[in-house]
DNA sequence: TTGACATGTCGGGAGTTCCCGACACATCAT
DNA sequence: ATGATGTGTCGGGAACTCCCGACATGTCAA
């Protein structure tokens, strides 16, 4: 469920496939195209199914071709996630105080 | 480099022990205690591995213990890397409006 | 109907992750 | 010094990931 969306996310070539879905739907054909110089598109179609899975794309078809769009709801989840650890790296100077009286005990 | 990141966050085990880590430092002892139930010593003590290598938590000596604490700078990454998405899941009324035009090419 | 094209899937090989029991080492208490 | 304790690491097995070439299926054009 919500470990496939980080799941997908653990390979450098699914990040990708997002933003270029970002820029609109492609075809199966278009996306192996853009990963043609690294990738076979067996690969690729399998980074598809793993995103398909996690909810993250969603296809259909279109003729001969199908189509791929982003579906990104599940990325809030992860958003989510995140925002407890935002604190600590935007640290404010009162955050920083309690970390450094904590590192010196 | 950033990879590291992403992969760390991709099994449940890791990101609970990030979540205890936000609570205050931990001894490895005590890190391998809250996950004794389902996992052995040396498979906590390789998770601790993974994430240290991704630059999210940072190990101390501490006389005959070893103290981890968050360093979660690197999730910031990540969540720069969502931002963009972020405007597809808020959709506002224009947003959606573009969307389902280019739906209907 | 036939041929070309777009795509999904299968079989399998190489590498990696995940996990454990066992061992090694250092530190502290006695 | 000795023994107990906290921790890292090693050896290895099971499962999984990643990738490819080859094949199967379905759609369109002629």
């Amino acid at each position: 469920m919500s470990d496939a969306v980080y799941l997908a996310l653990a390979h450098p070539v699914r990040r990708r496939v997002l933003q270029v879905l970002a820029g609109g739907p492609r075809t199966a054909g278009e996306l192996a195209g853009e990963f043609a110089a690294e990738l076979s598109r067996p690969a690729v179609a399998e980074h598809l199914a793993v995103l398909k899975k996690a909810g993250l794309v969603r296809d259909e078809p279109r003729g001969r071709h199908r189509h791929y769009r982003l579906t990104p709801e599940p990325l809030a989840e992860v958003a989510d996630w995140l925002t407890p650890f935002e604190r600590y790296w935007r640290r404010t100077l009162r955050d920083l105080a309690e970390f450094v009286e904590e590192e010196d005990v």
